[in-house]
RNA sequence: GGGCUCAUAGCUCAGUUGGUUAGAGCACUGUGUUGAUAACGCAGGGGUCGGAAGUUCAAGUCUUCCUGAGCCCA
């Protein structure tokens, strides 16, 4: 028979699964069909009776396309939920978004003035119509986004912050902090934007250098000739001054000037107080050339000291100041309670006017008292214009040393990027200390949850350890009001739990805008349950409803109590969910680690305040997604990447292999050389399965599956290799190291499987009678191989183990409706395990050997080879031609030998034989009965 | 400036409570095969564990300092 004749005869790989995967073609495809098909629907109702998990997520933000930081956190959210799923739990997941607050509220009205409008020509509602139709298109843009990663979600029903329904819960969740005596109305130094005329949260603050005016201001010494000299780089709070604070533990001297620089503003002869330690800088910058020290004194000398502001006609205590150092500038701090987080607090303690000067615009209000020398009217003035008016003044009045221009760090709106001030101005607060001890609570529940990894635990009590009260309210529009009303004589806040849910309920039915649509336009009484005001003995004309609305940090801290409904719900409680599969506490919450002073630590607070327990039990944090050296990616250094760039050239599945082998607590590292990594591990399990679909063309489970009993030794191997292989693989997705799992599936593919066993039994699946014990017994075990790395890879690789399923069960099947079989007790086998121990040994011997004889050009293959093997080896009572793959073994002596085979080659098999088969002479014994096996079969048909 | 965290072969990762010549897979080099072929087999080279000092009989593994990186805060 011809060369050509009997590769017809042998039993060949077939598929038609393509070695190329195309991904980047057919995964959008394959979304399309998950969507049409209602994946998620039917996992949903085939789990409806399991044991829940619940992954709630943290909403992201309504704006902009999803960047890598998405990508990373949504791919590991994925593969918590398919795990879950697979291992029969009802997981649902539900996407969210978070639509309120002023990124967006800022962004509308950037479109607005490009249109040459102002927020101002437009109602609250029709500009919150805008906002929530800026939102609504971003929500979709990322519904896309995400969908094509091929994360599983409720996409009909996700939450949006803005849905009536969870800005309803929202105000319910309010009304419990109001009604459970957390939230009081207070006045604060806060960081303050004038541009956006906003009080600002911690997050919608950056750092950038400003060139500031820097001053050195001379404070006349009441009743004696001295002067305590202060430093600033906010002249435009001079008006504000109430206060000097020294350090009481600071010493200071008293210096008269003998020289000064002709240019100095310091006369001859005038008496200074500057700490000692800032005595020479100070003095320096101040133009003073020669100075005698008068006398020194510690700073707790001035206790009781009273001082003259330098340009009005006002006195300026001297106080302790806590946070005076001698750092820099004079050792003496200028003090406007009004401007300062410390100022405020000392202000506060001692006693000073709290006041406010400034308007929300940075404007001085019409309070502020002109300049005198100079004859200018500071009120109106905007605060940064002013100050070289201030300067004038005070260099008029002989108060000013010196200014110059001085470049700091210093705080500006993250939107705007205008520099921000500190203003006095009324807020509202979540107390952490009031007699509810909301920060002892919480800390205390901190220990009841989980943290992973551990140290996040440490992370988040320090912030909650540390943080003051929270500020809720913005002087903002697109957001949730803060929905009560305050009694314009007494001050006190009006509203109890029935006031709330009626507002509540209004919001339901209508949006936020049924609270300001009713005062707009007069229908306040609406507000209010029939007969409520009377009921309290008040009239609408004593109370005034508060425009404010909440930080966008309360509304996704509430989530946990609107967005799913508790299975295990206490009865008694109120309803407050809008989905029915929930539970709370939530099993798992999963974000960056940024989170621990974002989502989780307002979430926690929330809930604790509300419900008195953590919304979650177990929260992951995971890292940041940084350049191939390590380096946080950045626009202006252009070493970013964008997933729709890695979507054209990789595919999804292979974006979420580089998630599955990174090790997610630390950042993760991307790069095009990472990349190239992750592609050849994908093209290796890709071939792994074409092996395996290929050579099972021909099998039907139904009846060629061999009893384990019956299995040769080496396919009991590998089946005990697999069980330990998926048990660590569980272990390793219920643990969330993901990692472990992806490296524990592809090293066994790599080395059991390619190395080992495909190797070794591609001669079976080729060469023996089709239907024969030993190739069924392969068979058997390529089925089992097939489905179970193809169900445990499938929370990884979503597209390409769909792909494997349908190849293999036919197009209406799907891989992610199937469930992790449990582990076959049966495979468990130690016992094999520990009798291929010592054929490992030998195994690299003999290649040694044999790689030896190919260097030296005799042979090729294994198969042209013949080994001898220490008499010992005979012990392991294992089939060593086959398993060493080649032609023939005998056993001698105590050391490893290989030669060239001798005998005939077959030219079916490429074993060497010594005798051939009685008729068909050309061909080997077993493959003249492979060929006796064929013809009988082809008589039979 | 402060808090938390990290730093092992070119890459991604392992390295229990400190204890023999620091491991894996990939990549690389050589080579074989051409019946998993833009695939597969075999063999080989390559780290002294970011740097320095210290504790110890012994340190990648403990302490301190330094350098670099990330998150958060000021």
């Amino acid at each position: 028979m011809a060369d050509k004749e009997l590769r017809q005869t042998l039993n060949l790989p077939e598929t038609e699964f393509p070695m190329r995967a195309g991904l980047p073609k057919r995964e959008p495809e394959w979304v399309k069909d998950w969507l049409a098909e209602d994946i998620y629907g039917k996992i949903r109702a085939a789990r409806s009776e399991s044991p829940s998990f619940i992954l709630h997520l943290g909403p992201p933000y309504a704006n902009g396309r999803f960047h890598m930081g998405h990508v990373l956190s949504y791919v590991l959210k994925d593969f918590i939920v398919r795990s879950k799923t697979m291992q029969n739990f009802n997981a649902p997941f539900v996407p969210g978004w978070d639509c309120h607050g002023l990124p967006i509220e800022w962004k509308v009205e950037s479109e607005l003035r490009e249109k040459g409008k102002s927020k101002d020509d437009l109602s609250t509602k029709e500009l919150r119509k805008l906002c929530r139709d800026y939102a609504g298109k971003w929500v979709s843009a990322q519904k896309e986004d995400w969908q094509r990663m091929g994360c599983l979600g409720d996409w009909d029903e996700p939450y949006l912050t803005m849905n009536p329904k969870n800005e309803a819960g929202m105000v319910r969740e309010l009304g419990r902090l109001f009604n459970r005596g957390y939230v009081y109305k207070g006045v604060k130094s806060i960081m303050w934007s004038t541009v956006e005329e906003t009080a600002l949260a911690e997050a919608e603050i950056e750092y950038h250098d400003k060139e500031s005016m820097a001053i050195f201001v001379a404070f006349p010494v009441k009743g004696t000739d001295e002067n305590v000299v202060i430093w600033t780089t906010t002249p435009w709070t001079m008006p504000a001054n109430r206060a000097v604070a020294y350090g009481e533990e600071v010493e200071y001297s008293l210096v008269e000037i003998t020289q000064a620089h002709e240019k100095a503003a310091a006369n001859i002869g005038a008496k200074y107080w500057f700490a000692t330690e800032l005595l020479e800088s100070a003095t320096k910058y101040c133009g003073i050339e020669e100075y005698a020290v008068l006398k020194t004194q510690k700073g707790s000398a001035f206790e009781g000291t009273v001082l003259q502001h330098p340009f009005y006609d006002r006195e300026a205590p001297m106080i302790e100041g806590f946070h005076v150092t001698v750092d820099g500038g004079t050792g003496f701090v200028h003090i406007a309670p009004a401007h300062g987080a410390e100022d405020f607090q000392i202000g506060r303690e001692v006693g000073l006017e709290l006041e406010c000067q400034v308007l929300g615009d940075g404007t001085y209000s019409n309070t502020v008292a002109d300049l005198s020398q100079t004859d200018v009217a500071l009120a109106g003035m905007d605060i940064w214009k002013a100050q070289k008016r201030i300067i004038e003044e005070m260099t008029a009045q002989g108060a000013l040393l010196r200014w110059y221009k001085y470049s700091h760090s210093y705080p500006h709106s993250w939107r705007s990027k205008a520099p921000l001030i500190f203003r006095t101005t009324p807020q509202w607060f979540v107390a952490m200390d009031n007699d509810k001890n909301l920060r002892a609570d919480a800390l205390k529940e901190i220990d009841n949850v989980q943290w992973l990894p551990a140290y996040g635990r440490n992370r988040i009590y320090s912030m909650i350890e540390g943080r003051p009260d929270w500020c809720i309210s913005r002087q903002r529009k697109w957001g949730v009001p803060i929905t009560v009303f305050v009694h314009k004589h007494t001050g006190e806040v009006v509203n109890d739990a029935a006031l709330f849910e009626h507002i509540a309920a209004l919001v339901e039915a209508e949006t936020i805008d049924a609270w300001d649509n009713r005062i707009e336009e007069n229908r306040m009484e609406e507000l209010f349950p029939a007969g409520w005001l009377a009921s309290k003995g008040l009239s609408l004309d004593d109370l005034e409803p508060q425009r404010d609305i909440l930080d966008v940090w309360f509304d996704s801290g509430t989530t946990h109590a609107h967005v799913m409904r508790a299975e295990n719900e206490r009865k008694g409680k109120e309803s407050r969910f809008h989905r029915e599969d929930g539970k709370r506490p939530a099993d798992v919450y999963w974000e960056g680690s940024d989170q621990h002073r974002g989502w989780f630590h307002s979430s926690l607070l929330e809930s604790v305040a509300s419900y008195g327990e953590a919304p979650y039990e177990t929260v992951l944090t995971h890292g940041f997604v940084v350049d191939g050296k390590g380096m946080k990616m950045s626009k202006s250094i252009g070493n970013g990447v964008e997933p729709e760039q890695l979507l054209k050239k990789y595919g999804m599945d292979i974006v979420r292999l580089w998630v599955a082998g990174s090790d997610y607590t630390e950042d993760i590292r991307y790069s095009d050389e990472i990349m190239a990594g992750i592609s050849d591990g994908y093209r290796r399990f890709r071939n792994t399965f074409r092996y395996l679909l290929g050579n099972l063309s021909d099998f039907d489970a139904q009846t060629d599956t061999v009893p384990y009993a019956d299995l040769p030794e080496l396919e009991k191997w590998v089946l005990a290799r697999m069980a330990n292989v998926l048990t660590e693989v569980k272990e390793a997705y219920d643990s969330y190291t993901f990692h472990k799992a992806y490296r524990a599936l592809y090293n066994f593919c790599a080395t059991d499987l390619s190395n080992i066993y495909f190797d070794i039994r591609k001669d079976v699946l080729y060469c023996d009678a089709k239907s024969g014990h030993r190739r069924r017994s392969v068979q058997t075990v390529l089925m089992a191989l097939l489905t179970e790395i193809t169900t445990h890879l499938a929370p990884m690789m979503p597209f390409t183990t769909d792909e494997v399923w349908k190849e293999r069960f036919g197009e209406a099947e799907s891989v992610h409706l199937a469930l992790w079989n449990d582990v076959n007790p049966e495979w468990q086998n130690e016992a094999v395990l520990e009798q291929f121990t010592p054929f490992w040994a030998l195994r690299e011997q003999v290649n040694l050997k044999v790689e030896a004889l190919r260097s030296e050009g005799d042979v090729g293959s294994n198969l042209d080879v013949a080994v001898t093997l220490p008499s010992s080896a005979q012990d392991m009572n294992l089939p060593l031609t086959e398993l060493l793959i080649v032609s023939a073994v005998s056993f001698s002596g105590d050391v490893v030998q290989a030669e060239k085979a001798s005998g005939e080659k077959c030219p079916r098999c490429w074993s060497h034989h010594e005798t051939m088969h009685a008729t068909h002479t050309d061909v080997c014994q077993r493959c003249g009965e492979a060929l006796d096996g064929l013809k009988a079969q082809g008589a039979a048909a």
